[in-house]
DNA sequence: TCCCTTTCTCGTACGCTGTACTGAAAATAG
DNA sequence: CTATTTTCAGTACAGCGTACGAGAAAGGGA
């Protein structure tokens, strides 16, 4: 068996190597020929392995999934959605292309569909019907990449959207983000979990209603 | 005055027919030399009124930032946040790039300034220190990019992630995700008012309350 | 009127991208 | 050995964003 001249390379380590660039350059840096040159290959022998570009990112997508640890599920639905949040933010800050590679991007391979799995399996408690969960766990996940997304962008605050915005501020045209902006002080910092615990725990707690319009009889 | 060549075309023309571009064909269509052949310019003569493609991107953004509808501040929180977001994922549906085009895009003109100002604005009568404000406003805007997402990627199910999920619930390894798929009765539609409801609602409700961890004492 | 300065136009060109095509190389089967 | 099958990788092509620079078209000053 196994005729033919054997492969070089294997598909796992051209996805290791544009993980690896990615990683190091962001995303504009994986390109099919920086990674065939990373891994010793011509440009073309990468086509053996993947079909081509869209799919190796998937591959990407789904490999990093990988790393993400077991949660064990412990039956309180509130525990086990933040310790699922969590290690998605947790790899999105691993892997800071991530928020930017998901969005349009397929339901790809088995470790997407294990996440799933174990999001439904943390809402098992609530008694919700399938569907409802679905689209809690895409609400959650969403609010966890545009979170990490922001998280990002924040840390690397432009010029010139500061004077953008300092210009704006002082236009007069805009006297709530004048205020909000000079209100400095407080108390605690918006840290995830804080703000994933309003999230998670409000948009469950909502969910759980039996009737979505019972708010001011109970 | 005006002294030189006079312009042919305007950075409106330029910002307009990419918007027109994309609308139509897609994020992906709209190169510089599309746009310049579009309003009948040479390719380079863009660049008179376009530093680069990335900040015409920003200018299209803020651009369709403009057709947004002047919301009514009604004082409930609740109503106008949810008007804000209603609007916020009509413009989504107008213009299908606009959540792929959003991420990774900085702050980038008045209309989306004005945006912001009137979400703080909504949120006024919270109470809430402007930071956390900001929070949620980033939070609500990406949920319902999120949402927009999932909609339009939803409408066009393609037939490879169709087997994988029916290959992957034949396996047996995702007890829950089968049993989750199969559910398939439910009262109600998960209309974007219902899910945005609980969000809205779920996430201000919790930041409201005085003490994060006081869930138990209430 | 002629010329200078300023501004916009746009053809050419460069380096980059993804990838179709093609023939050589390297393995097994007979 | 030859035939078959599979992978390797060089070449090539269309397309991208855009740097450069020569020409065109306006106003201002002589």
């Amino acid at each position: 068996m196994a005729r033919g001249r054997p492969p070089a390379h294997t598909r796992e380590q051209v996805v290791d190597a544009a993980i690896r660039l990615a990683d190091a350059e962001g995303l504009a840096a994986v390109t099919i020929r920086r990674i065939a040159t990373e891994i010793g290959a011509g440009a073309m022998s990468l086509y053996t392995y993947v079909p081509d570009k869209d799919r190796l990112l998937d591959l990407m997508v789904d490999k990093v999934g990988e790393e993400t640890p077991k949660i064990n599920i412990t039956g309180d639905w509130r525990t086990d959605l933040m310790a699922l949040a969590a290690a998605q933010r947790a790899l999105m800050l691993a892997h800071p292309w991530l928020p930017a590679a998901l969005p349009n991007r397929r339901l790809t391979g088995r470790n997407m569909l294990g996440y799933l799995e174990q999001s439904l399996a943390a809402l098992e408690p609530t008694g919700l019907d399938g569907p409802t969960k679905m689209e809690l766990i895409a609400l959650v996940t969403g609010f966890v990449a545009s979170y990490v997304t922001n998280e990002i962008a924040a840390a690397t605050p432009t010029s010139e959207q500061v004077a953008l915005i300092t210009e704006a501020v002082a236009s007069g045209d805009f006297p709530h983000l004048a205020t909000a902006l000079s209100s400095g002080a407080r108390g605690t910092e918006p840290s995830f979990e804080r703000i994933a615990g309003w999230a998670i725990t409000g948009l469950v707690e909502q969910a759980i209603r039996p009737k979505p319009s019972d708010r001011s009889s109970s």
